[in-house]
DNA sequence: TTAAATACGGAACGATGTTCCGTTTAGCAA
DNA sequence: TTGCTAAACGGAACATCGTTCCGTATTTAA
């Protein structure tokens, strides 16, 4: 359940049912609604908003809580993997919709959102505490390979240099 | 009396008698025996290490610790201050007591172990807290002189270039 | 419809920072 | 020395958090 946010690549939702019961729809539900409670909490009250207080957000219990994320860095964590996904998602969306050149720019602008919203979470981030360090790797895995298709239709079109790496790209704006 | 640890610049006693009585003297005592007590739990169990645990080290009730440092972070700031000014000293000491270019190695080996030790430090001072936020000006002012002098004086005897910047030199080894 | 599996809610626990207040003590004067 | 008072002390008590527990409610499969 929870593990299924976990997966280091495959986006948020991986329907391995392994054996015995599905997910109970509830329970999906409580997921679902306690991850956009806690965006809203972080954003209103910063990551160290109390525990109880996301709960209540999402009009939930505190037992209910835990059972989704067994510890509240795993919430920070899926949180985190969320945005990360998001982000990835818009890349594809706009790759489709856009000319090359506006699909890049806007993606860029949708980055930047992203990375004032990490701002918060970086400090947790780097706290040394062991849940958090696979997601600067997620980060990567996700985002360079949606930035670099990204620059690569627009160099194509001859928009942007062919010699820009999407690794750069993403340090360069987020440091 | 905490205030006395917080000056800016003079060290770290300041015998500014205002008015009225002078600081009782068990209350100094027990001002100095937590900065030990402190200084060596922090060693032991890392700067997170709980108040009642200083407390009880230094043979002292919490309501004693708090009325020296009103909150935990002022314990740690005086803990840095004294390191700080501590390590200054060292420079005037080894200044005094041995030729320029010994005096100038054995203070880096000196300051290496303060270094050290403050890596555990450094995860609370750059914490945002608004209560460590004089402190890297702090370290800087104290140390550069005592840094300049024994530089200067290796310098002047030959033992070392006489262009490097002691605030480069400290910044070398820290980073 | 029913029984078992699953999930829920929230009281309760343990740890920690901080406050409160009755008791003790150092410092001063008679 | 004795007595008085401001200052300091000790530690119980309070508030806040993360986390655990367990009796109850809901979902699901047959």
């Amino acid at each position: 359940m929870v593990d299924d946010e976990r997966g280091a690549l495959p986006p948020s939702g991986s329907a391995t049912a392994q054996a015995g019961r599905a997910t109970r729809i509830d329970a999906r539900r409580n997921l679902e609604t306690l991850l956009a409670a806690a965006k809203a909490v972080f954003a209103e009250k910063g990551v160290d908003a109390p525990v109880r207080d996301i709960a209540a957000r999402a009009g939930v219990g505190v037992g209910t809580f835990y059972r989704h994320f067994p510890e509240r860095s795993d919430l920070i964590a899926a949180v985190f993997r969320q945005e990360v996904d998001a982000c990835a998602e818009a890349a594809d969306a706009l790759a489709a919709a856009q000319p090359p050149e506006q699909a890049l720019s806007l993606w860029i602008a949708r980055y930047l959102d992203f990375i004032a919203t990490k701002r918060g979470l970086a400090k947790s981030l780097h706290s040394g505490n062991p849940a958090f360090s696979a997601l600067p790797s997620y980060f990567e895995t996700r985002l360079t390979p949606a930035c670099a298709t990204l620059l690569a239709a627009a160099a194509a079109a001859g928009k942007v240099r062919a010699d820009i790496e999407p690794w750069d790209l993403l340090r360069a704006v987020a440091l």
